[in-house]
DNA sequence: TATAAGTCGTGATTAATTTCACAATTAAGT
DNA sequence: ACTTAATTGTGAAATTAATCACGACTTATA
């Protein structure tokens, strides 16, 4: 893997950079500076330029980045073209939220299936998705690699380990559980409390004027 | 403000530290270590021992720390006796669900109102919070200094600019929209979409075994 | 062609964060 | 009272990330 270089903190960016030379794409706009970038994603100019550089000289000096040919490459980059499968488990409001989201659009995942308990819900379809009963888990998920676990906290850790047996690769966690999973498993945790919390902690004790 | 030495990484983590103890005293616990609590939390035992030491010594050497004493000092610090009034923009799927998180239970914030454009919802409640109409926004949000922002894309500027225009001084922004805002207002992006490409990027680069 | 303005790529620096590792202290058991 | 095991708090080191600042190159203009 000769991507193994690039810092942690580069790579948890570059999803929004592909999705804004996206959008300067389908604007008709074919150059851009790392500054105009810069504006628009709100990271630093330099950091950007460094970001960039981590996967050789992508710029011109004096000109700045053709969208084109930066789009092209970080669509290989990103493996744009190869479709991830996910499933969602948990039907809910930020459940349903995700399937009428249509990630597929810009994205390189999708979506492919969904679980619930809700009688009224299984057997359905939301955005094209089908809704299976969550006991069918084990039957429907083979192949999958990827879950959204948007479920109440009491099921996660339950739901979890069913997961980790089906040989799921990533998880991303939206209940407020920790989940304990084994070494090979990678979750990352949103947390919408901790993050409303947090966004008030710095509005008091870290004041921007 | 005599907190502003306490790096930022440590601020993000103290409102889940807060949740976990929380739950310890609901279980009736009295001390905890801080290897018990990396357990919990995810969060290397070093790193949470340093981060309690900015607020002091708040422990025992060869015991541990005492949970009660811990949670009264943390309702202090994160100011869970004063509530923060918070407006939601936007009541669709994502909207929703924070509706009905009801996340004043364990915390500091409160979600006071809604705003929305659909005739439908505009009048009723949601996990009683009144929902107004968007246009209502001026003459209802006064005084609240908080919102989360769940709209499409395309209406975040213009909303945004009318939040601002109102004072307020947070913004939790689950647009995929980078918003521009004056410098004494904060923003926290959670791009959910982002989320799940970084999550796809991380399990094909930096394999874990 | 000469000049000016713009922009990248990057060495060097600074800043922020995490982790190691251990002396000091406490609790518990015998 | 003594011993053993547990655990903190923190100096120091290591790691990771952000930022500065400038030489080199490109484009546009006169």
């Amino acid at each position: 893997m000769d991507q193994n270089k690039i810092p942690q903190a580069t790579a948890k960016r570059l999803p929004l950079y592909y999705r804004f030379l996206n959008n300067l794409q389908h604007q008709g706009k074919t150059r851009v500076s790392s500054k105009e970038l810069s504006d628009a994603v709100k990271v630093d100019s330099a950091t950007i330029r460094r970001d960039f550089s981590y996967f050789g000289a992508l710029g011109k000096k004096g000109y700045g980045y053709n969208v084109e040919y930066l789009l092209g490459f970080f669509r290989k980059t990103l493996d744009q073209d190869e479709l991830t499968e996910v499933a969602l488990i948990g039907v809910g409001n930020l459940g349903t939220a995700f399937l009428n989201y249509n990630f597929v659009k810009n994205n390189n995942t999708k979506i492919v299936m969904a679980f619930d308990t809700d009688p009224e819900k299984v057997g359905t379809e939301i955005g094209g998705i089908p809704i299976y009963h969550i006991d069918d888990l084990e039957g429907k998920i083979s192949g999958v690699k990827v879950a959204i676990l948007t479920i109440p906290a009491s099921e996660a850790d339950s739901v979890t380990d069913r997961l980790v047996t089906k040989g799921i690769s990533g998880i991303l966690n939206f209940t407020p559980a920790r989940i304990t999973v084994p070494e090979h498993v990678r979750v990352h945790h949103i947390d919408l409390a901790v993050e409303l919390q947090a966004l008030v902690y710095f509005l008091k004790h870290y004041p921007l004027d």
